[in-house]
DNA sequence: GTCTAACTACGAAGTTCTTCGTTGACAGCT
DNA sequence: AGCTGTCAACGAAGAACTTCGTAGTTAGAC
């Protein structure tokens, strides 16, 4: 069956994350519910979530279903593959490929609570025990 | 006395972070030098780099030392206090403002060495340290 | 049947980003 | 003094991004 996300769809600009986002709140949207909900942020034409929903289609960045005159538009990718990509991408770019500087800079730079904190130690213990059991996934 | 990074610099451009990257590595240099280090990965115009710098001291990326004909430039903000401000930028951008989220997904995205656990673990107590000695800084 | 409201498609304008060529100035050499 | 190479400045072109207005279509109400 396979999603086939074969193309390697492009990094989603500001814009597009904005509209991301409201996907995956909301799931599987028309661009009426999408100008909705961005307009209680930042009001902006119909026409506007519109065209960025046309180009995010044409990149590859959501999927339309036009059976229905009123077009639905989903993420093609879920909000976990994009944050994988995007936190890879910017290792790549601002920490020289070691995710370990990020998750640094990570800490210092937002006041994480002690709860997030024991989350985290949680989860790295796990990322440990998939290492050692030699889990290779990605 | 205060380094005066008063303005808030934009967001470094993925071409703009490819210079500071140069600039943090080599520390102060000429255009020249920044254009030969580029090169070597990807070969651009010596304007390029020229012009590049040129707008990134508009914005108050990098500073610019003009005593010498040639002239000097250097980042304005260190590596680490970039590197903060870009995390900060993609955790409110993507992850609903959880630094908690991104560091999940940096530990997914990318296969860190128990060595590298380990510093995080360590960093982990250490900012649950300043937490409680309620140690506020931004 | 006609009108209206909502929808898609399209084009265009304004902005930013990236790249490069040209120009004019200057330093060092012969 | 005149060349030559290197430099900064600038303009411009093309791409990407963001926003909006207009036009054409259609479903549903009257």
């Amino acid at each position: 069956m396979a999603t086939s996300p074969r193309t390697p769809v492009p990094r989603p600009t500001d814009a597009e994350l904005a509209i991301l986002r409201v996907l995956w709140d909301r799931g599987p949207s028309t661009v009426r519910q999408v100008h909705d909900v961005l307009g209680r942020e930042r009001p902006a034409a119909y026409t506007t979530a519109l065209k960025l929903l046309q180009i995010m289609t044409e990149k590859g960045l959501v999927e339309r279903d036009e059976r229905d005159r009123t077009h639905v538009y989903r993420a093609r990718l879920s909000e976990e593959q994009t944050q994988r990509q995007l936190v890879r991408d910017l290792v790549d770019r601002a920490f020289g490929g070691s995710a370990t500087k990020l998750v640094m800079q990570a800490l210092a730079s937002r006041h994480a609570s002690p709860d997030e904190l024991r989350e985290i130690r949680r989860a790295i213990d796990s990322a440990r025990q998939e290492k050692e059991a030699h889990h290779d996934r990605d």
